[in-house]
DNA sequence: GTTAGCACTCAGTGTTCACGAGTGCTAAAA
DNA sequence: TTTTAGCACTCGTGAACACTGAGTGCTAAC
C-alpha cells in the first residue's frame, strides 16, 4: 500500500500533468504549496512510485507522467471531494430551469453544454424510443401510389416514414386498418407493437394478411431507423485542441469512429446507474486507447433511459468531469421525468 | 493569349500537380508521353507561364505549382472532354435505379456516394421544404398540458414539434381549429401558410384570436427549424487525407466551419443551373481560401430545388468532380421529379 | 526554334555541439 | 533514521553547419 506521502505526491503529479500535459519534475512538485518536501525527497518517492507502476518516465532525465494505473488509483482513491465551479453549476441549473418542451431539444442542449463546460467531446445515447408507448398511428396519403406513415409515442417523439403503396392494396383499406390499430393499440409499448399487431390482426382482420405484412414492414423499418438516430454529439472538434492530438492520422481515426454509430454505441453504452470512468486501454477499442471515457446513465424511477458520455485524453480533468456528470444526469433525469409526466 | 504549346504545358503541370501535390519540374513534364519537347524547352515556356501568372515557384530552385489563375484557366479552357470512369458512372446509375421512397433518404445516399467517389467532402443543401405544399396538419394531444403538432407536406416531408398548451386554452378547441385549417389550407405552399392562416381565421374564427396567435407561433418555429436542418454532409473527414491539410489548427477551423449552418449555406448556395467552380480566394470565406468548391443545383422544371457541393483542396481533380456533378444533379433531379410526381 | 551543358540556388537531411531540465546517488545535516 | 544539498550523468532540444540533389536560368551549339 502507498504511504500518505506517496499518495500526496502521486496526486500532485497527476494534477500538474492534467493541466500542463508535460512530464512533471521533482522541483515542480516540491514548489507546490501543499507539499513540504525538497526536490530530492520527491525524487526518491518518485523512483518508488515508478517501481510500483503508478508513474512512468518517457526517457531518462525527463519528469514523470502518470501511468494508466496511476490515473485509475487517482480516480478511485485520490480525487478530492467533487465540487463544481459556481459558474458552471449556474449554467447547468439555468439550462434546466428554462422551458424545453421536446425531448430531443433537451438532449441536444444538454450535450452541448456538457462539451462547452468540459472542452471535451460529449455524447448522449438515448433515450430509447423503443420503451415509449404508442400514442397515435397515422397514415397520410400523398397520392395514389405513396403515403406517409407516422407514429407518435406518448413522450411526444414522432417517427415517420414515406412508403410506396404496393400494387393491389388500396389506400382506403390501409386507412381502415390503421383506424382499427389505433383503437386497439394505443398505449402499447413500441417494442411490443409487432407482437400485438399480430394478435389484433389475426383476431379481427385475418383476410387482409398481405396488407398487414406490408404495413408491419414499414413500421419495423421506422422503429429500426429510430434506434440509429439516437446519438447526439457535441464538440467533436474539441479533442483537436488537446496537444496529444497533433497527429492528423490519429484525429481522422477518431473522427471516423464517431461516424460509426454501432461502435459509438458499444463504446458508451452502460446500464448501471452512477458515473463510470474507463481509462486508456480499459476501453475495448484500440482507437481510443489513449483516451478516457466517462459515462453516466440517466434514468426515471431507477430505469435507465440512456447514457451521457465524455471523451477526452487520458490526461482528463476527472474531478471536474465526474462532478459535472453527476449534476447533469440528476438534473436531466428530473427534467425528463417532468416531460414524460 | 497563350500559344498552343503553352496551353499544353500548363495542362500537363496542373494534371501532374493534381495527382502528386508536389511542385512539378521541367524534366517530369518532358518525360510525359503527350509532350515531345526537351526539359530545356519546357523550362523556357515555364518561365513565360510564370511571368504571365499561371504558375508559381515556391522558391527559386523548385518546380512550378499552378496559381489560382492557372486553375481558373484550366477549368475554363483546358479541361478535357468530361468523361466519367465507367465504374463510377455505374455506381451512380445503380443508386438511382434502386427504390428510394423518402426524399431525405435519396439525398443522404446521393451525398454519400458523391463523397465516396470523389474522396472530398460533399454536401447537399435543400430541397427547401418551404416550397412544399401543405398536405395535412395535425395536433395530437399527449396529456392535458402538452401536445405534438405535425405538418405533412405534399412531398412526404414531415415536420413536428411538441409544445405546451398555454393556460386558458383547451385541447379540444385547438383540435377544432386544426380541423378547420385542414379543410381550408390543404394545398397551400408552406411559405404562404402564415398569411393564409390569418385570412381564414379572421373570416371564420375571429373570436379565438389568442389561440390562433399561439398555434401560429408553433407552426412558425417548426418551419424555421426546418430550414436549418436542411444540410446533408458526407465525408467530412476526407479532407484529412489530403496532404495540404496536415496542420491540425487548419483542420479544426474547417471542421468548425461545417458546424455553422449559416456559413455553410452562404458558401454553397447557388441558384443558377449548371456546374460552378470557385477556386481558392474566389470563395468569400477566409477559412477556405486554399480550397475549391464545386457546386451545382438540382431542379425540377427549371426551378432550383437545392444545391450539391464538393469541397476539396484547390488542387482538386476538377475534371472528375465536374463530370460527376453533372451526371449526379441530372439523375437526382430526375429521381426527385418522380418522387414529387 | 530547339536542345545540351553548366553554373547556381535552395529545401531537406544529417551531424555536431552546447544547453538545460531532470535524474540518481552519495554524503552531510537534522 | 529521515531529509536534504551537491554533483555527475543522461538525454531531448535547438542552433549552426555542411552536404546532397532536384530544379532552374542562361549560353552556346545544333
Amino acid at each position: 500500500m502507498l504511504t500518505e506521502r506517496q499518495k500526496q505526491i502521486l496526486k500532485a503529479i497527476i494534477e500538474e500533468y492534467i493541466v500542463h500535459a508535460e512530464p512533471v519534475g521533482s522541483r515542480t512538485i516540491s514548489k507546490r504549496e501543499d507539499i513540504g518536501y525538497s526536490a530530492a525527497t520527491i525524487r526518491n518517492e518518485m523512483a518508488d512510485l515508478e517501481e510500483l507502476g503508478f508513474v512512468e518516465q518517457p526517457h531518462t532525465s525527463a519528469g514523470r507522467i502518470p501511468s494508466q494505473m496511476g490515473y485509475r488509483f487517482y480516480v478511485d482513491y485520490l480525487m478530492g471531494p467533487q465540487r463544481l465551479e459556481r459558474a458552471d453549476l449556474f449554467q447547468v441549473r439555468e439550462l434546466f430551469t428554462s422551458q424545453m418542451d421536446a425531448v430531443e431539444l433537451t438532449i441536444q442542449q444538454t450535450v452541448s453544454i456538457l462539451s462547452r463546460l468540459t472542452n471535451y467531446t460529449s455524447i448522449i445515447l438515448g433515450p430509447e424510443a423503443i420503451h415509449n408507448k404508442l400514442k397515435h398511428l397515422q397514415v397520410i396519403p400523398l397520392n395514389e401510389r405513396s403515403a406517409v406513415a407516422i407514429v407518435v409515442s406518448d413522450n411526444g417523439h414522432v417517427d415517420q416514414r414515406r412508403f410506396t403503396v404496393p400494387d393491389g392494396v388500396s389506400l382506403s383499406s390501409i386507412e381502415k386498418l390503421v383506424n382499427i390499430l389505433n383503437a386497439k393499440l394505443s398505449g402499447v409499448p413500441l417494442v411490443r407493437l409487432k407482437r400485438n399487431v399480430y394478435q389484433e390482426l389475426f383476431a379481427e382482420l385475418d383476410r387482409h394478411v398481405e396488407q398487414y405484412e406490408f404495413l408491419l414492414g414499414v413500421i419495423d423499418q421506422m422503429l429500426a431507423a429510430d434506434t440509429d438516430g439516437r446519438i447526439f454529439t457535441s464538440g467533436t472538434t474539441n479533442i483537436l485542441t488537446q496537444p496529444e492530438f497533433n497527429d492528423v492520422t490519429q484525429v481522422k481515426a477518431l473522427m471516423d469512429l464517431f461516424e460509426q454509430t454501432d461502435t459509438v454505441t458499444k463504446l458508451f453504452a452502460t446500464n448501471d446507474l452512477g458515473v463510470h470512468v474507463r481509462i486508456g486501454e480499459e476501453n475495448s477499442i484500440a482507437t481510443v486507447n489513449n483516451c478516457s471515457i466517462v459515462t453516466a446513465s440517466f434514468s426515471i424511477d431507477g430505469r435507465s433511459l440512456g447514457t451521457v458520455g465524455v471523451l477526452g485524453p487520458t490526461r482528463m480533468d476527472y474531478n471536474k468531469v465526474v462532478s459535472l456528470m453527476q449534476v447533469l444526469t440528476t438534473d436531466l433525469s428530473e427534467h425528463l421525468r417532468h416531460l414524460y409526466k
